[in-house]
DNA sequence: CATGAATGAGCCTTCATTCAT
DNA sequence: AATGAATGAAGGCTCATTCAT
């Protein structure tokens, strides 16, 4: 990598900074390009140059966000605390702001648009999001921790709802106070439901 | 009810009706005053005369929808079938669209303008909807299927998550087949969690 | 006039003062007829039935006080005080406001609009105020304060450029303070100029 | 300066001399920023770039245009005519048309948003009109033609309201005739008052 | 006649995007 | 390759004015 190509990358991260986290403050429809462009101290017309269009900006910013949040996941995946507690890392790790990435309507207006860069991520979805996921749940039958009855898309979607709507609860501010608590309480309907044990099982 | 509150009336109708759709398929931001306007048959001004605001328009459809929803969601909680099933039809019923309408992060800015109408439906929500769940939520616990030392907060978190999230799974086009099979194992995992009975108790 | 026209006028005097005291407030073009029809508590339509134009509205308003205000100074006028009092004393009564209503460049477009109801008042200022000028000034020279050399016009010219900018150093809150003797000062120039004597004469 | 440099400078120029005719034909209000950027041949955002309001763009333009008359006015009070004259020449220079635009009531709201801009011009005033009528009153003085005794902002002021009154009387057709004549008849009247000389005094 | 309701035209402003340098 | 400047299209909102009742 030259001195050129340095260069352009720093920029380019001066942009993913800056973008995520006025996306994340305002979502994406609220921030503009010049905005942008002025926090990551460049020209609006470089952001052109570099993504043509503002919803690729969004893309590829995410795309760049997303790898990084999996490598930690996975990291997590293979360390050697117990299923449980892996789990409960994983959902909070990415609770943390990708509801407000993926939910934000005005992005993913559902219909004609969305071929281009929605298909970006789908892509990106199905090669390797959906494998680790894939990865986590093998793990938690063989452990023992889901029934083995349970389709993986179910368990899929089963996890992913917990991870999104925790997002919701560690974000809501008048429940700040007894959060801890309550997401163990969560975890432990993630694992037993509203009918099941209070305690995970010990063997 | 005179002529001229007839005709109000009338139009206001449209309008609500014209600004749910349009709203609900692309998002608050998306969808300009003129749209509703011309999809309601109606002058944006007028619009404006009898909302003052997008924002405030957004907030007096919502809760004029919520209205009807919670009518529907009574009739339910009220109805003779068995509980389970009163959580299946409620959580459908509500999972159609709620989501969409308030995840727009471009309507809640988080800051400082949602005072006015945030508010609003801050105490909507407190004086209708929360004590809506937590008879429902009562009555789950008087039926044995709730768990007595699972809090009423985490409850209504628990079975809210499953209603805004079914709403994603419902609408998600490609999964679109096996709807059907896979919600009925979403509601098992619901009261049973992933590692309880793969069958609701019968007595 | 019967109780049909006493409601009318009842009606057309809340108009009256509604849009005086808003149009001395915000000036012309930053009132709406709406404030106006809210503050007068009558319909929009009703003051459109009556003047027919929102400009037309405001030249009746002001013939309407200029009327009254025209009717205090010939009493000021007829009155038993010394020459200079009355002049002082008319220059005040007029400062207050006048400046405002005339000066206001939105309403005075200068251009062709200005023809109707700028007429109007020109007619009114010719048969009326102008008349009551040259009275004043008729009986000034008389008394020996105006010289005889001075042409009526002038005269009438110079009084009112007193007059008029009065009002903006009666209004500035900033030398609220020592108004009272800058104004004596003011009336001094006024008759003696900057050259001359700083005592009125005393014969 | 280079060309980027030079290009802005000729739109704002532009920008400035559009918008000064048509403020001072038409008033504030009456005048959009289409109209303004129609004239200037320039986009209307390029005048929000420029400008980012209205507001903005009409306190800018009065800076600027009060620049070059007080450069003007600088010149004649440093010329080697008599002081009579200075004075007129000053007084017909600025009446040209400072008055409309300052008085617009329009533009000036008097209440909260005056604050940003307002008190631009009240410190541009502060900091160079008001020190130039400070000169030119101390030079009246010292060469006899103000009497010792009147204050410095009595002065003033009496000299404003002659400035701005003479530009309504320069402006209005009707008198447009004898105009001249009756001009030196006020400059007189500045002097010497109703009752003083009516030939300015010889040494 | 007076009113509640409705409207169309227009205004200020923003913003994604492109040009000329 | 990168930037400063410029733009056209659109959006939210206001308001003088007019219908239908």
């Amino acid at each position: 990598m030259n001195g050129y190509e340095r260069r352009k990358q720093k920029k380019m991260d001066q942009i993913y900074s800056a973008s995520l986290s006025l996306f994340l403050k305002h979502g994406f429809q609220k921030v503009s390009v010049q905005e942008i462009a002025k926090k990551a101290k460049v020209c609006p017309a470089t952001i052109y140059n570099y993504f043509g269009t503002k919803e690729k900006l969004y893309a590829d910013m995410l795309i760049d966000w997303m790898d990084k949040r999996l490598e930690l996941c996975e990291q997590i995946l293979a360390s050697e605390i117990a299923f449980q507690e892996k789990t409960k890392r994983i959902m909070l790790l990415e609770a943390k702001s990708v509801n407000v990435l993926f939910n934000d309507a005005a992005v993913m207006p559902l219909g004609a648009e969305m071929d281009e860069w929605g298909n970006q991520l789908q892509q990106y979805s199905e090669e390797k999001v959906i494998p680790f996921y894939m990865r986590f749940i093998a793990l938690g039958k063989k452990e023992g921790f889901i029934k083995q009855d349970i389709s993986e898309e179910t368990s899929m979607f089963y996890f992913n709802m917990y991870k999104n709507v925790l997002e919701r609860y560690v974000n809501a501010a008048s429940t700040q106070d007894h959060i801890e608590e309550n997401i163990d309480q969560l975890i432990n309907l993630f694992f037993f439901g509203l009918v099941g044990r209070s305690e995970p099982m010990k063997e």
